[in-house]
DNA sequence: TTGGAATGTCAACAAGACTGACGTAAAATG
DNA sequence: CATTTTACGTCAGTCTTGTTGACATTCCAA
């Protein structure tokens, strides 16, 4: 006779559980991009600004071929946002000391302003997510995030953890 | 002295441990929509469609409006990507008995071709990230994705599950 | 019978992705 | 030193997917 262990183990890959996933990520991604999306909108900027904000504030200093690898976008895409942020000086450039063609990518006072109240608006979603599965659903939603991941995305969000 | 629970309990909610939350999303979500995508790619069509298809494959006979507000767009977007469905003959109409102003979608046996074909393949990725997580993890997972999601999206999800 | 709801359609537009081609500057290599 | 490659920028054009606004049709319901 079954224990409810392995039952469980022969239902989690069930097609119902396997679809309740995927519409999970679909649903859950609209929450997780809704509220930077209404603080983008009142600067007119887009979800393409955000990435980029985050990422500079993240690796500050990056050259644009490093933010590209990380964005998994053509350089024309990225140029255009870039532009206006340089433009409108959220983002500031320092040409390369060793290697003169890079650009190295910095956030100015204004632009760690605005990432601020992005990545505060959607880390409060997220806190009050984790808060309300609790520490170990939090430990399994990473470790499940991760696996489904491309293997170079998940060795690019590696690196980001430990520098 | 605080032991490793509590210490856990401390740790979960750091800015770290979010912003992880915000990358692991970020970079998730492109592994989750890569592979249908390159399915997508192959007959002209975009992640619109597959989500179209997804759901009246789901939500069998369902109208558009009830299409509509699953997907969050506006009808004038949703009714583009319907028409290209329709003609190319993957979803079909039936107007409504009760009220014949509805139009009831299903999909035709292509249609559903299609659709097994683009779920077969995010469904592939998915139960490998299921597969590595464990049993767990993959509950964790889904609590706080539903956590994450808006009120309404929340309500939307759980009708999916039972119908 | 009139109002409103559900749907469709047309037009115009914007963000954000793409490709391709070309230019420039500078490092690296032969 | 000359050539090639790298890093980056720019211009032009296209596509998908989203938006608003305006208007027509159909038909249920008050």
């Amino acid at each position: 006779m079954q224990n409810d262990r392995s039952r469980e183990s022969l239902l989690f890959l069930t097609d119902e559980q396997l679809r309740q996933g995927i519409e999970g990520m679909f649903f859950a991604y609209r929450g997780f991009t809704a509220d930077p999306d209404r603080i983008l909108d009142k600067y007119n900027y887009g979800r393409a600004h955000h990435r980029a904000l985050h990422f500079i504030n993240r690796v500050p200093g990056t050259n644009v071929n490093n933010l590209l690898s990380i964005l998994g976008v053509t350089k024309q895409s990225l140029n255009r946002v870039l532009r206006t942020l340089i433009e409108h000086e959220l983002v500031s450039l320092k040409i390369g000391t060793k290697d003169r063609r890079e650009r190295h990518l910095y956030l100015t006072e204004s632009g760690k302003l605005l990432e601020k109240q992005l990545s505060t608006a959607q880390s409060h979603r997220m806190r009050e997510a984790y808060r309300q599965a609790g520490p170990d659903a939090v430990a399994g939603f990473k470790q499940v995030l991760e696996a489904m991941m491309d293997p170079k995305l998940q060795v690019t969000y590696k690196k980001l953890r430990v520098s």
